[in-house]
DNA sequence: TGTACATCAGTGAACGCGCGTTCACTGATGTAC
DNA sequence: TGTACATCAGTGAACGCGCGTTCACTGATGTAC
């Protein structure tokens, strides 16, 4: 006769809770300071616990990565082929997600060669390579116009999340992205 | 009567040689997983001396981030004006002093209100913007194409830095960034 | 030039703490009969 | 429908370790006279 209040003996969630714990903590305070145990007292559960999920701190890590590509790939998917949503898409998933967006652009973090991690990463590479093909190319080769374009989202990204930029830029990164990526199109894109 | 080869009690350049072991230990596995008593371990003095010197880890990293910053502004400055070559010189201080640059670019590691890493950060930003003047507007607003230019440099460097590009670029990253960068120039650049 | 003394960079023993890991155990769940 | 048992997610006490910090001390250096 169990009541739903009750928690009982298994959690019955408990990787995806402490998942969700290191995020938070990343979030806070940066991939470098928390515990295996810090994120067990914040899923409230016992020490031991996310061991024996994940084995330590590298596997945990990795099915951030993991998860966050996965993220990553459909926030692009979603944003459409064009150059510039797909451009303006990246910048936002790493301001929403910035815990999964640092650790996988991290990969001393974890373990970079993991199927499920090389899966997803891919996938998005393809979406950001589609979306690179609608730009012109002004007589370049398109392996350059595609470098020069994930440098640009890439680099904006990281500069928002450090603070780096000008507050004049306001706090709205998809709007603030969208005209410095506008540069690529030539012009040829409307306002 | 001294001999050279016998260490002297005061050390003479402990924090020096402090800061060197924090930068090889920063570059060897990045900015978490070194303590003070390690650094101190490498430079071959008692465990309390670095706390002598920095007081804390912050400390020690705001010291870090204010050598990174002069040493990448007179980088920069020793490219010259023009956006091709400061750009270039960008990516290359970013992989020749990979552990100031990602110290310099994570400011919730350490002071970045510190007087001398605001005044270096800011003479670094002066010759950015000079040398993004040089590039042709297209129409749209100089600081759009500033911010272009910027992200587009500080992403291909930590995008290099990540190991997230692809092979085929070789190792010379300021090879690989010039044709990347001259997309920005309008092609109006020789070769 | 020589002596006395203040300064302070650096030492090393000691501390309490949070960490990851181990391991015997608990108890909820699923399955076989 | 009921009973027995295997499985395994999760517990909690115990461990040894490296950490940052404290603090009385050491000894080289610079300065006053």
């Amino acid at each position: 006769m169990r009541t739903i209040s009750t928690r009982s003996y298994h959690h019955g969630n408990l990787r995806r809770a402490i998942l969700e714990a290191a995020v938070e903590a990343i979030g806070e305070s940066g991939t470098a300071t928390w515990s295996l145990r810090e994120l067990a007292r914040r899923a409230g559960v016992s020490h031991a616990a996310p061991a024996h999920h994940f084995g330590d701190k590298a596997g945990l890590l990795t099915a951030i990565a993991a998860e966050g590509f996965e993220l990553f790939a459909d926030t692009l998917a979603e944003a459409g082929a064009d150059f510039l949503d797909v451009g303006v898409a990246y910048v936002r998933f790493a301001v929403a997600h910035r815990a999964h967006f640092e650790v996988m652009f991290r990969p001393e973090l974890y373990d970079r060669a993991a199927p499920e991690v090389a899966a997803a990463r891919d996938r998005a590479g393809q979406i950001l390579a589609r979306g690179a093909r609608t730009l012109p190319t002004g007589g370049v080769q398109g392996r350059t116009t595609s470098l020069a374009a994930w440098s640009m989202a890439h680099g904006f990204a990281e500069l928002w999340l450090s603070g780096a930029l000008p507050a004049e830029l306001g706090d709205d990164p998809a709007a603030a992205v969208r005209p410095v990526l506008q540069v690529l199109t030539g012009g040829l894109h409307d306002k």
